[in-house]
DNA sequence: TAATATTTGTGATTTTTTTCACTATAAATA
DNA sequence: TATTTATAGTGAAAAAAATCACAAATATTA
């Protein structure tokens, strides 16, 4: 099997959308329907689905439940992954009391921060530590994902820490793009460049594909 | 002129690249050293930059203060512009004080929220008000982009307002894709498909492109 | 000054991605 | 039951994007 970013990205999308519809209590959803939510057209979802040997039905479309649960199989997306946070500030605080991660299969079990009187003041259910247990923690409690909200100075180190310390996927909120092995699967989420973007193709001097 | 997404975001990441190297003294980079700082090749880089008419120095590369402001002047990156954030929960808040959103150009001159008693105890320089104001406030502060930090369920008809009032470009927060008219500049962020990309790629049945 | 090394700029090529166009199928309707 | 309609699946075509390859330019070194 062998699919795109592209077509993981939509895949992702797509996922988190039949959950939507699940809980609806949609039944079944054409490449159309997922097509529209994703922004994507409906030969690419046929196409991105059919990459994944999963059909769906004539007229009806595919199976909301089965196909959330496929796609889920194939893309690992069904498995539960423990994740920790670094740096509580204020949005790795927000971070770690988002309870979405944890019904999306990823359980934020741990924060680290650098700070010992932040670590003493925050409330949280989630169990938080200073920086220096990091490796520790994060073989005992076997996580895997490392999400980076320290500031942007600091990321590139951290990300080094986690990484020593066993985690292999890491989502940067930095502004900093860090350097890693190529082993390690690595997002970095730049909300200023999102706004570039924004700004860019409102001045309009771009095509809009 | 007429570039794609890719090289938007591409040039995008370019221009808070070059914002760093600049604060640093750097002077000069070049297309190889653009390319590792943002995860993408020196063809690419040069490529996207010459698309946009801006020549280099042969041995020397880019020099860095001149081709940020070429950058910025294309795509409208050098203008100000204003953003309000609606709904200040626990992300909503981080991103009201955000600091850098105001060196980047982006000035968040407003924040709303339905919630009063929320607004009376919010501690921030930036102004805040209720919902029922959100196109008063717009207008009369020139607000071009509206940041979007309420629960799904509400993202849409946020969205709906602040497009009414005038906002023309949209960062959406929230897990839903929101519907807009097309001439609306949108992007959607949702943290839990980043990480699950990163789950996907991480479980390895898929290509590393 | 001559030789060498580095780096841009870009047309050509290759690869990748998307879209099209059409068949097959089955549900709905007459 | 026959007809119509909606929708999946997919090879082929088209479009888009990335990469290559190399000439041109100029800084550096010998
Ligand atoms: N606040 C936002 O809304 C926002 C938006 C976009 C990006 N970001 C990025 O997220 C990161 C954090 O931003 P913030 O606004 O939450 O900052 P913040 O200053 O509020 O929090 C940073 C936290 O990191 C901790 N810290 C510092 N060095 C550390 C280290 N070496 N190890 C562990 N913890 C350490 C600090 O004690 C603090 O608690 C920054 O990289 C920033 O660019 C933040
Ligand atoms: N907290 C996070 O770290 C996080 C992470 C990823 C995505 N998000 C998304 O960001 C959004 C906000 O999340 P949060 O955790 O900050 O939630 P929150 O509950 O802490 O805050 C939501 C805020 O929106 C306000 N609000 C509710 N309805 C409103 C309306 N109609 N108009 C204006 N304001 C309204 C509430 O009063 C509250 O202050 C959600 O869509 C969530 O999915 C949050």
């Amino acid at each position: 099997m062998s699919l795109s970013n592209n077509s993981i990205e939509r895949i992702c999308k797509i996922f988190g959308y039949l959950d939507t519809l699940d809980k609806q209590g949609t039944k079944f959803a054409s490449s159309l329907d997922l097509a529209k939510a994703i922004g994507a057209t409906s030969y690419t979802v046929r196409k991105d689905i059919s990459l994944l040997n999963i059909i769906g039905y004539t007229r009806k479309g595919y199976d909301v439940k089965t196909l959330k649960e496929e796609l889920g199989q194939k893309l690992c997306l069904n498995k539960k992954r423990n994740a920790c946070i670094v740096g509580l500030g204020r949005l790795g605080s927000a971070l770690l009391d988002y309870e979405k991660f944890q019904e999306d299969g990823f359980d934020v079990v741990a924060g680290f921060d650098s700070n010992i009187n932040k670590l003493e003041r925050i409330r949280t259910d989630i169990d938080v530590y200073p920086v220096s247990r990091i490796n520790e923690i994060i073989i005992r409690k076997h996580i895997e994902l490392g999400i980076i909200a320290v500031p942007s100075e600091y990321a590139q180190n951290i990300a080094d820490t986690l990484i020593k310390a066993g985690v292999t996927g890491i989502l940067n909120f930095s502004y900093v793009k860090i350097n890693l092995p190529k082993n390690i699967i690595n997002v970095n989420l730049d909300f200023t460049n999102s706004l570039r973007f924004i700004a860019a193709k409102l001045s309009g001097n771009t095509t809009n594909k």
